[in-house]
DNA sequence: GCGACAG
DNA sequence: ATCTTGTCGC
C-alpha cells in the first residue's frame, strides 16, 4: 500500500497538448465489434525498463484455445518520453510495434497489458495499438485508471461493471483467480467486452493473469538478464 | 481546494 | 515500470 507517491517532474505543458489532441484524433478510429473469426492464435505483449532509458518490448504468440507457445520476440529502443498517466501508449507502443514486426507467426487478436477504452479519453494502450495495426486488441490491466466499481466476490470467475461517471460501461473486474486482486479488462479496437472477457476467461491457467499477459511478462523478464 | 493517477 | 526481505495467509 503506498502512502505517499514518489516525486515525478512535471510534464511538459506543450507535449501533453499535443499527445492528447493527437489521441483525439486516433479515438475516431477505434472501432468495437465482435470478433469475425474465432481466434487460432492470440498474442501477448508487455515492456519493461531494463534501465531507465531502455525500453524492452515483448511479443508471444499461443495456439488458441490450447495456449501452447509458437512464438516469442523482443525490440528494445531509447525512452523519449516519461510516464504520464493517460499518456501511456505513446511512451510504450512505437517499440511495441517495431516488436510486433518481428513476429512470423501474426496473430489473430492481441492481449495488451493495461487498458482498452477504460481510459480518461477511450484511447488507452491497447486501444491505441489496435488502431495503428488495425488488428484486434483488448487490454488487461493490474490496476484501474478511471472509472467505479464495485468488488467483485472474492471467488474466481466473479464479474463487475467498470463504468464512468455517466453509467457508460468502460469495461469489467473479473476475478481471475480466488481472493486475489482483480482483473480490469477493456476491448481496444475490433474487439467488444463480451470478447475480451470471454477470451480473458479462457486463457486462465491457475494464475491470476492469463497466459498471453503471464508469458509476455515472464519472457521480458528473461530477455532482461539475457541482455547482461 | 483535494484526491486520483495503466505501466 | 523499478528498487527490495521477510513474512502472512491459504
Amino acid at each position: 500500500m503506498a502512502y505517499y507517491r514518489p516525486y515525478t517532474p512535471p510534464a511538459d505543458p506543450r507535449i501533453v497538448r499535443d499527445l492528447t489532441q493527437q489521441q483525439e484524433e486516433l479515438r475516431t478510429r477505434v472501432r468495437l465489434e465482435p470478433l469475425s473469426q474465432e481466434p487460432r492464435f492470440i498474442a501477448g505483449c508487455d515492456s519493461s525498463f531494463p534501465t531507465p532509458e531502455t525500453i524492452l518490448s515483448v511479443f508471444v504468440v499461443l495456439k488458441f484455445p490450447s495456449l501452447e507457445l509458437v512464438e516469442k520476440v523482443y525490440q528494445t529502443s531509447t525512452v523519449e518520453l516519461p510516464y504520464i498517466p493517460g499518456l501511456l501508449s505513446f511512451r510504450e507502443a512505437p517499440n511495441v510495434l517495431r516488436a510486433y514486426q518481428q513476429l512470423h507467426q501474426k496473430p489473430d487478436i492481441i492481449m495488451v497489458d493495461g487498458h482498452g477504452i477504460a481510459h480518461p479519453r477511450r484511447m488507452g494502450i491497447a486501444a491505441h495499438i489496435g488502431v495503428m495495426l488495425d488488428m484486434p486488441t483488448f487490454g488487461v490491466a493490474k490496476q484501474k485508471l478511471t472509472g467505479v466499481y464495485q468488488d467483485p466476490d472474492v471467488a474466481k470467475g466473479s464479474i463487475s461493471p467498470l463504468t464512468d461517471k455517466s453509467g457508460d460501461l468502460l469495461g469489467e473486474v473479473i476475478r481471475s483467480k480466488d481472493k486475489v486482486n482483480p482483473l480490469f479488462v477493456s476491448p481496444g479496437h475490433r474487439c467488444d467486452q463480451a470478447t475480451a472477457t470471454r477470451l480473458t476467461l479462457a486463457c486462465l491457467r491457475g494464475y491470476k493473469l492469463p497466459e498471453p499477459t503471464r508469458l509476455a511478462d515472464h519472457w521480458a523478464e528473461e530477455f532482461k538478464k539475457e541482455l547482461r
